[in-house]
DNA sequence: CCTTGCCCCGACCGATCGTTCGGTTACTCT
DNA sequence: AGAGTAACCGAACGATCGGTCGGGGCAAGG
C-alpha cells in the first residue's frame, strides 16, 4: 500500500547532485562521467532518470525562475507604494536566491549556447524588466534620489543581489536573514530620498 | 629596413579575437574550431601564434590581473586617509574593469578546472583581501557606519563593481566615467558615516 | 634568379564527448 | 514460486575535442 521509501535516485534527487557539479565545474566543463562519479552510479544509469544532460540544466533553471517570478505574485509585491514594493521584492529576491542558491547560481551563469540557455536568458531579462518598472514607479512618486539613473541603478541593484551566489555558503559567516537585510539596507541607502 | 606592417595576426591581436569568443560561449564551450572560424584562419594556424588554448586564457587573465593590481600601486591608493584610498581604489577598479572589459570579464568567470584557472582564482582572492584591508582600516578610523559588517560589505562592494561586466557595453547607454561615478556614489552612500 | 623564414593550410591523431543498447540484478506483487 | 518492473551496468556508437604534422605560398634579402 504505502510506497516504501527506497534509497534510490529520483529525477529531483539526481538533479540536486548534478547542480552541485555544474556549479563547481561549469555546465560545459561537466561531463556525464563527472556526474556519474559524483552520483555514485554509472553514466548510462543517469539516462534512466533523465532524458539528457540538457534536461538537468532545464529543470534546475526552471526551479530558479519559478522562485523568482513567484516573488512578484506575493501580496507585498502587488500592493502599496512603489518604493515599499521595491524594497519588499529586493528582500524577497535575496531570500529566494539564498534558499534556492544552487539553482539560481546556475541560472545566473547561463551563456546562451543552447535553446534552453537562450530561453533562460530571455525569462531573466523579463524578470529584470519587471523590477526596473518598480524603480520607475518609485522615481515617479519622488521616493528615489533625483540624481539616480534608473537603468543604471537597476543594473547595480541586481549586481549586488546576484553577486551573493559568488560568495555565500550556508552555515558559514553571515546568516540568510542578515545577508538579505544587509543587501536591502546598503542598496536603499544609495537609492532612497531622505 | 623598417619592418613593414603586415595584416597578419600577432599573439595579442589573436588574443583579442579569442577573448570575445570565450566571453560569448564560455571558455569550456569554445572549441578551437570556433576560434578558427572567428579569426578567419584555420585551426592549425592558431598554433603558430600560441602554444595552446589554455595559453590564450592565461594571457587574457594576466592582463586583467595586471590592471587590477596596478591600481593598488598608484599614489592615490597608497597615501592619505583609508576611506579616501578606498574610494580611490573603488573608482579606479571600476575604470580598469571598463577599460579592459573583456579580459576582466574572463577573469571573473573562471571556475577552477585547470591549473591556470586555480592560479587566477588565488590571485583574485589576494586582490579582494587587499581591498578588504582598506575597509578595515577605514572602519578603525571611524569613517564607516558602525553597523556595517566588514566582510559582508566587501563582498557587496565587489559584487556591485564586478557586475558591470554582465551588462556594460561600450558606446551604449551610460559612459565609462558615469558608470564609475555611479558605482562610487551608490556604494559609499551605504558605507560612509555622515 | 634562388634561398630563407614567416604564415598558413588540410589531413590526421588519440582521447573524450553525450548518448544508446542489450542485458543483469533485486525488489514487489500475486 | 513465478511474473513484472524499476534501477542499474559495461560496452560501444558516431561526433567532436585539443593538438600535431608535413608541406605550400609568398614576400624580403641576396
Amino acid at each position: 500500500m504505502t510506497m516504501a521509501k527506497r534509497d534510490t535516485y529520483t529525477p529531483d534527487s539526481l538533479l540536486a547532485v548534478a547542480v552541485e557539479v555544474f556549479i563547481e565545474r561549469g555546465y560545459d566543463g561537466t561531463s556525464m562521467e563527472h556526474l556519474s562519479r559524483a552520483a555514485g552510479i554509472s553514466k548510462s544509469s543517469i539516462y534512466h532518470h533523465v532524458r539528457s544532460k540538457e534536461e538537468l540544466l532545464r529543470r534546475a533553471i526552471s526551479r530558479a525562475l519559478d522562485g523568482l517570478f513567484g516573488v512578484l505574485e506575493e501580496p507585498g509585491a502587488t500592493g502599496g507604494r512603489a518604493i515599499e514594493r521595491l524594497e519588499y521584492v529586493t528582500r524577497r529576491v535575496a531570500e529566494v536566491l539564498l534558499d534556492e542558491l544552487p539553482y539560481v547560481t546556475l541560472l545566473l551563469r547561463v551563456r546562451g549556447n543552447t535553446d534552453t540557455e537562450r530561453w533562460a536568458m530571455e525569462r531573466r531579462r523579463e524578470f529584470d524588466h519587471r523590477v526596473a518598472e518598480l524603480l520607475m514607479e518609485a522615481a515617479a512618486d519622488g521616493d528615489l534620489r533625483p540624481d539616480v539613473d534608473i537603468p543604471l541603478a537597476t543594473r547595480l541593484l541586481f549586481g549586488m543581489i546576484n553577486s551573493i551566489v559568488e560568495w555565500y555558503r550556508p552555515g558559514r559567516g553571515t546568516s540568510r536573514d542578515e545577508v538579505a537585510e544587509a543587501v536591502v539596507r546598503t542598496a536603499f541607502a544609495g537609492l532612497r530620498t531622505s
